[in-house]
DNA sequence: TATTGTGTTAAGGTAAGGTTAAAGCAAGTT
DNA sequence: AACTTGCTTTAACCTTACCTTAACACAATA
């Protein structure tokens, strides 16, 4: 097998620092894409796939925290490392309410960097062992494309799905027949587990299964306390 | 709903900062193991399973890189943040190479570490999927399913069990044709052994009998004054 | 037979979940 | 700026699930 080089996604607007850092990147065998504010950022996050994210958080217009957040409502996934010039708590606390994987104060060194995305895009790598390409799933006569977020009956209706509804569908569809704990949907999608969260989450289950009551076979139990059961009864 | 504490095992030499900071997380609700040392670390870790570990870089004997090997042989998967009183470059690049998934310096805020444990935990929470065999048993012509807690007779009905009586029907399982005492029972399910657990207890076992009662071949039986029996009777 | 243990059913409280509607919110449009 | 639109959260109200307690019966044992 090919070992593919990693493709990061460095948002930066200082134009030095951006080109000495993205070369020093790619000198370390690594595929970096350099937007230069927000915007371009966010253009170039939906047009490809990332290993990892770094943003700048001080940037006109779009400051990186505000990306962050359109980036992990498209992608909850994904890595992101913020840069900032300031050691601010109040800044590092916000990026880790959005999810941050890490924070770097400049000027920091730069073999410290690299040793940070080596160790991040590992524990990807371990945490995430196949679900990386898993975008597609057969539930019953429904087809989930949880890439593009739509769910499709029988080559019939096709509905659209929200962000939240799709990746809901998905963790379901991740742990189909097995019970899916209330606490992993909401750590890793709502990122927070609350009482409103919890809510939130089940009004979700209500929409996702008025989406499946065209097949009878297939329901979403409750375990009551514990968490969801996706299951897909067959007939023969 | 019962919500599992997440268990941080803190090892920091410096006792007035150690309990301090023990304290802290306790109040955040985390189970914190404090120990004074490397060796007392790694003896406690070996002892339990945690989600965190919290370990000091210099100590007497036994610092926290090589404590950090030690463990990482043992258990490649749990999560090391490590603290430092000095930011010195070479120790952050060590840090890294034995697996850090974060790095503080002291002093640091208390706030940001905590949400540098929230957020490396919730990292971690992805699908820690199931040792399945531990929670299915046989009884009779039944299914028990102690995990997506129901009871199957027969490929046919299914019954879902509450919590408790799920676990008491699993405890009298892994006891099958033996005693399961009373005691028993009362202080692991109920975590508390007086008059009216033990008459919630009794109740429990009347809604079991009558989920038994398709299969005549399965009872539960009590043995007066010492607990209960669950028999299967085979007749071939 | 007196006493204590168990069998069983029903009532009642509390917490979790189901559902729908309204309120917020952030983009993009007019 | 005001208006739409799509998505999400919050609120409200109701139902279900779970557990305990009470009550009354019968069984076992001393």
């Amino acid at each position: 097998m090919e070992e593919q080089n990693k493709k990061i996604l460095l948002v930066e607007d200082d134009p030095n620092f951006g080109t000495v850092l993205k070369d020093y990147l790619s000198m370390n065998d690594y595929d970096v894409v350099h937007a230069k504010n927000g915007m371009e950022g966010f253009e170039k996050f939906k047009k490809d796939d990332y290993d990892l994210c770094i943003l700048d958080v001080m940037m006109p217009y779009k400051d990186g925290f505000t990306l962050a957040k359109e980036i992990r409502e498209k992608n909850s996934d994904v890595p992101i490392i913020f840069l900032t010039a300031k050691a601010m708590k109040e800044d590092v606390l916000k990026g880790y309410k959005v999810g941050a994987d890490d924070y770097l104060n400049k000027p920091f060194d730069s073999e410290v960097l690299l040793m940070k995305i080596k160790a991040i895009i590992q524990r990807k790598a371990t945490d995430t062992v196949s679900d990386s390409k898993q975008f597609e799933f057969k539930i019953g006569n429904f087809d989930l494309n949880s890439k593009l977020r739509f769910l499709k009956f029988k080559d019939e209706e096709t509905v659209k799905l929200s962000p939240k509804e799709n990746e809901l569908l998905r963790l379901l569809a991740l742990h189909e027949n097995d019970l899916m704990p209330r606490e992993l949907a909401l750590t890793k999608i709502w990122r927070d587990d609350n009482y409103f969260t919890s809510r939130s989450m089940d009004v979700y289950i209500a929409k996702l299964r008025k989406y499946l009551k065209p097949d009878p076979e297939v329901e979403i139990l409750n375990i009551h306390g514990e968490g969801f059961r996706l299951v897909v009864n067959q007939k023969d």
